[in-house]
DNA sequence: CTAAAACTTGACTATTTTAGTCGGGTATAT
DNA sequence: ATATACCCGACTAAAATAGTCAAGTTTTAG
């Protein structure tokens, strides 16, 4: 059970413009140089992040992007979401009818699963951007 | 982030198991039957649970398995362990000094999926297969 | 005005992981 | 003896992942 990728390098890319923002645009060549993340990659993550209405974006030189909300406001799910990074921890679907296995009634496991799902949820419905850069001697 | 179908269906034989048990052994034939799962991939699951000391074989006519602990007793971190499901959301690796992203300090945010790791882990620590079939109307 | 920095976007691809299946066993109760 | 059920390694098709590539557009410094 792991996060992909796209969704660890979007945390890590905003916990960054948190830290080196400075009110100015910080642009994505920056981020890759620190972080140590392909800039084509960190393209493409930004782009679901504007789409989503996490960053802003600021065209030309002196271009980059800008946090929409501040880190305090920034809850670590809306990044998640923006990447579809669905914490649906298993196959079972929530609301159909004939769901599990294909049988009419909810499998054995599936309150379970739900429960699961809630408690993951909630770690990252209160986690705040903000939260992760507390306590961080070795910032890079 | 999901789990993938061996841990799932894993958890959800050993419930069948707890229901059904009556002191003979459960035939795989039958958990496939009333599970919905294909008996060839529970002979593959169940060789782990096995191996790792989740179950107790008994050959021949009338064989099949046997919970080796209690369900009260049997926690669902067990259950995962032996199938390598390993919760481990990212990639950083854990006690090695080069660690994250290649470079030689800890990544911005890994301390913050430690915290994440701790977080799940600890929801199937201090579940128990007993757990799963409390208040279950709907058993199949 | 123009060149360079930086964002924009869709398509493409190699690799890895997943979710199983297959085939050929071995043990044992009846 | 023979059917039932466990045992076990190898195999494979399909999906997901982790990126790369190409071909732009926009803005501003000089």
């Amino acid at each position: 059970m792991k996060l992909n990728t796209k969704s660890r390098y979007a945390v890590m890319a905003l916990a960054d413009m948190a830290v080196f923002s400075s009110d100015n645009a910080v642009s994505l060549r920056d981020i890759s140089l620190r972080q140590g993340i392909s800039l084509l990659y960190l393209e493409q993550i930004f782009l679901r992040l504007k789409k989503n209405n996490i960053v802003k974006s600021v065209r030309g030189i002196n271009g980059g992007y800008i946090l929409v909300k501040s880190p305090k406001e920034l809850k670590i799910s809306d990044i998640l979401l923006a990447l579809d990074q669905k914490v649906k921890t298993i196959g079972c679907k929530k609301d159909s009818k004939k769901s599990c296995n294909g049988k009419s009634t909810k499998c054995i496991t599936h309150d379970f699963w739900d429960e699961l799902d809630i408690h993951i949820n909630s770690f990252f419905e209160n986690k705040k951007l903000s939260d992760l850069l507390k306590n961080r001697e070795a910032r890079i």
